[in-house]
RNA sequence: CGGGGCGUGGCUCAGCCUGGUUAGAGCGCCUGGUUCGGGACCAGGAGGUCGGUGGUUCAAAUCCACUCGCCCCGACCA
């Protein structure tokens, strides 16, 4: 294609509204335009690249048998309603009425869907087992989109379902899915780890996220640089760092000390002399109603999701000012766990075996010293907190690494939770009725370029991997006014397409500078420049990514050119 | 939903505090010319109901109220 014929609107400067880079550079270089908070236009740059994408993708999902369909993206309410998710959503799913009054959603996912169709469809177990997927627009209301195109209201994801007769064959099915996706993220060029993962709102029992670290992410992951442990944040697990002072030893009652205008635990800290990791921290939750008390150690965090894990997946909310003055007598900052016997008392793990703490005395301005767990009051015991920096490994004992990260793809066992909530069931063998077992795989297109983007931009642009840039290659004749320069220029994308190559002309009557700029700003990862030196016999191979060149004779550009896509792409092949 | 910030030609911004002729700059765009290896130069030109509504005032981009939109932090998040 010319340039010179197409649209692709650079801006010269950073827009005033973006913040990340992959934000930033989407949009300067013509990419993306912004059409509401969360909402985007794919212009003729990006359209291209996730076309590669998607082609990777669907390559990868047909290798494993899945099967591509298109489902509706408006759902009647009662499919929601059957599983139960019409409520759970909440305000994330965009809901609407038709003339009839009849209420609908924007489709946010489709287990739903899915389900209703293998329901009306799926007949015996010799149908079985089935995936099937799409590539489709979903709809959420986040509450808060932000970071370009890495959280929206409007994207593109393959979503697939597995449908099988048993536990081992939903194995085979995730592990399937587990390796396309590693050879999806590999082809597209992305560093990439996969993370254990909480399920959330989906159900079921194993999940892993496909993680790009990034800073612009907004998950994060905990990974140990030793023997690959990698997790979730919320889901991870570690050794907690010793306390920072011994307990003192001894067999002593709880005792009141007044601690005025002391209520933070690092006032409490500052005031007794003593660490943070010698108090007791005492958290009033809410679940579904009923208050729960969480014990902490001073200087580590509530992980709510194993609290709600902990609790049987209950929904739970930190309680108010006046319920905790109503349920313990204190205000928090002066909250324990001695003597409170009208709620659930969950203690964390790094708490067990602790003697003489400091905590709390349920009293404003006051606190306790010499308080012992099991002895002066008592709790159920659970992993609660989240991993802290400093904290190792659980299985070898190295120092973990934690990181800001992207998520771009999360597979799910979804066990029973909707076969057995919408009524799907086969035939077996022996003429019983077989509830199948899901499983639901999603990976998130556009948050693909944007890791890319993330990954390995440098100040001139974005430089992306060969796989998924919009072209392989441009041609950059250096002056359009001279005859020999255009011409040459024009015989070498002419044979650079023969070849096969993605290439692109740029023949605008711009300056060199401009036009350098322009190549340096969209990432296509190679330019042959077409100037001076073609007197002397020579064109250069540029190469984004290094910002290397070398000359060549332009007869034998493109097939060197060639071979180094090739190389490239020989790169990106997953190894397995 | 809580906190903060911002809405002025296509883009990035100034002007607003302290109201006062035809609202500015740089970039981009159009025309002509000179140029051509890292965002050229000269000359001429087009383009803005100052987010919206209401109010105060002789007079509002500027002050007040309401409202809409966007961004950031937090809460939330398959």
């Amino acid at each position: 294609m010319q340039w010179s014929r197409l649209f692709i609107p650079t801006l010269r400067e950073d827009p005033a509204d973006a913040e990340v880079i992959s934000h930033k550079l989407l949009v300067r270089a013509g990419y993306i335009r912004q059409l509401a908070a969360g909402v985007y236009s794919y212009l003729f740059l990006a359209q291209r690249a996730f076309n590669k994408i998607i082609r990777i993708v669907r390559e990868e999902m047909d290798a494993i048998g899945a099967q591509e369909m298109l489902l509706p993206a408006l759902h009647p309410a009662e499919l929601w309603q059957e599983s139960g998710r019409w409520e759970v959503m909440g305000d994330d799913m965009f809901r609407l009425k038709d003339r009839g009054d009849r209420l609908l959603c924007l489709g946010m996912t489709h287990e739903e869907v899915m389900t209703a169709i293998a329901r009306g469809e799926l007949r015996s177990y010799k149908q079985l087992p089935q995936i099937w997927y799409q590539i489709q627009t979903k709809f959420r209301d986040e509450p808060r989109p932000r970071s370009g195109l890495i959280r929206v209201r409007q994207f593109i994801m393959k979503d697939s379902y597995s449908f099988d007769l048993d536990p081992a064959g939903l194995d085979v099915a995730y592990q399937k899915h587990y390796r396309a996706y590693c050879r999806i993220f590999q082809r597209c060029g992305l560093k990439f780890v996969a993370v254990e993962a909480h399920s959330g709102t989906m159900g079921g029992s194993q999940s892993h996220e496909f993680m790009v670290r990034a800073e612009a992410g907004e998950d994060w992951v905990v990974l140990c640089p030793q023997c690959g442990y990698a997790a979730n944040l919320e889901k991870a697990i570690s050794v907690p760092a010793p306390p920072l002072a011994e307990d003192p030893p001894g067999d002593f009652d709880p005792e009141p000390f007044a601690t005025p205008g002391v209520r933070t635990i690092a006032e409490v800290a500052e005031f007794t002399g003593l660490p943070e990791t010698s108090q007791i921290k005492s958290l009033v939750m809410v679940a579904e109603g009923s208050p729960v008390l969480v014990l902490l150690r001073g200087d580590h965090q509530l992980s709510e999701t194993k609290l709600s894990e902990a609790l049987g997946g209950r929904v739970i909310r930190p309680a108010h000012p006046d319920e905790m003055r109503e349920w313990l007598g204190a205000d928090a900052g002066s909250l324990g766990p001695v003597g409170v016997r009208n709620m659930t008392i969950l203690a964390d793990l790094a708490l067990r075996g602790r003697r003489n703490m400091i905590c709390g005395a349920n009293r404003d301005g006051y606190h306790l010293r010499h308080v012992t767990p099991e002895e002066d009051f008592t709790a159920s015991w659970h992993d609660l907190r989240q991993v802290a920096p400093g904290d190792r490994c659980t299985h070898c004992g190295a120092a973990l690494d934690m990181g800001r990260a992207i998520e771009v793809g999360h597979i799910f066992k979804l066990g029973y939770k909707y076969s057995d909530s919408m009524g799907l069931r086969v035939t077996g063998p022996k003429g019983e009725e077989i509830t199948p077992i899901m499983g639901s795989y999603g990976i998130g297109i556009e948050r693909i370029l944007c890791s890319a983007v993330e990954l390995y931009a440098d100040q001139d642009g974005m430089v992306l991997p060969v796989s998924i840039a919009p072209f392989e290659v441009v041609v950059t004749p250096v002056n359009n006014s001279d005859p020999e320069q255009m011409s040459a220029a024009r015989s070498l994308y002419e044979s650079a397409k023969a070849a096969g190559l993605d290439a692109l002309l740029d023949d605008r009557d711009e300056r060199p500078g401009v036009k350098f700029k322009d190549a340096d700003l969209i990432g296509i990862p190679y330019r042959i420049t077409v100037g001076k030196k073609l007197a002397s016999g020579k064109v250069e191979i540029f190469e984004r990514r290094s910002r290397q060149s070398t000359e060549v004779e332009p007869a034998r550009a493109v097939e060197q050119l060639r071979q180094r896509i090739e190389e490239d792409y020989r790169n990106l092949q997953p190894q397995d």
